[in-house]
DNA sequence: AAAAGCCCCAACCGCCCTCAG
DNA sequence: ACTGAGGGCGGTTGGGGCTTT
């Protein structure tokens, strides 16, 4: 039952890295560039699994993480968006440039749950601290976000470009099936001064009688196609868009458009 | 100065999704 | 349509460093 190991575990060295398999890693990306994960860690000489030399570049070695402290400009950034997105923390690491998720995920158990916590803020739910049990730090991080169970489905890799700190996320109407583009619950907005100034309102609604009204089927492809414009929630990383995305739906064509982004592009 | 407790974060684990065959 | 490899993600852990007693 299962599957098998990703690597054989008793050839594989585990723990911290050591300088040398650093510049190991760090030489054989230089020169192969990140290709197969798998296959890495044998032509590279290492004794590794291979999910463990993505972790060490991704996290780790990657030139273009940016080191160090946190601004309060970038606490605020994370709590908004965790507001939002809740512990999708690759997400909220694309908001972040040079920042991992894996850091992320570190600061906001470390630092920012407690800061929360001192305002009189559920880091769950973003809402007043009730005082009643689930509030404290102790709180298992499984449920540190109210979402429909199961989770919603993950994204297909959404490679979100890194927008401006004033970003808003446009929030779907609540859709009468209680999925939204958020993966989050039904309840009221938990953050519903949240305004990061994105918007992400172009092309036709996503509402059914908005997406009754649209074209047949045939011209919405041919304008699908036109606009090689993707949805919100792909955008977002809702996964399983059948489930998560009330405009697909909606209506099997109405997708919510956008253009997909450029290099560097923001959303 | 030493011991105990706490905190931080790099790394691991297991699950899920995508996609090629 | 099915299957399994590969990749990626979120949650958890453990060890080292720091702080407190």
């Amino acid at each position: 039952m299962g599957r098998s190991p990703c690597c054989e575990k008793a050839h594989t060295n585990k723990g911290a890295w050591t300088k040398e398999e650093d510049q190991r890693l760090i030489a054989y990306i230089k020169a192969h560039g990140e290709g197969c994960w798998r296959s890495l860690p044998k032509a590279a000489g290492l004794l590794r699994c291979g999910k463990s030399c993505r972790l060490r570049w991704m996290n780790y070695l990657r030139p273009d993480l940016k080191r160090g402290n946190f601004t309060d400009a970038d606490d605020e950034l994370i709590i908004k968006l965790h507001a939002l997105l809740g512990n999708k923390w690759s997400l909220i690491a694309g908001q972040l440039p040079g920042r991992t998720d894996n850091e992320i995920k570190n600061y906001w158990n470390t630092h920012i749950k407690r800061k929360l916590l001192s305002r009189g803020i559920d880091p769950q739910t973003h809402g007043p601290l009730s005082g009643g049990a689930g509030s404290g730090l102790t709180t298992s991080s499984t449920a540190a976000f109210p979402s429909p169970s199961p989770a919603p489905p993950r994204p297909a890799r959404p490679a979100i470009a890194v927008p401006p700190p004033n970003v808003v996320f446009a929030r779907p109407a609540p859709s009468e099936d209680g999925h939204s583009s958020s993966g989050g619950s039904t309840d009221a907005p938990r953050c519903p001064d949240l305004n990061l100034d994105l918007d992400l309102s172009v092309g036709p609604p996503c509402s059914p009688a908005a997406a009754a009204s649209t074209p047949t089927s045939q011209q919405q492809q041919q304008q699908q196609q036109q606009r090689t414009t993707i949805c919100l929630c792909y955008h977002l990383g809702v996964r399983g868009g059948d489930d998560a995305c009330s405009c697909k739906t909606a209506s099997p064509a109405g997708f919510r458009y956008l253009r997909p982004l450029e290099e560097g592009q923001y959303i």
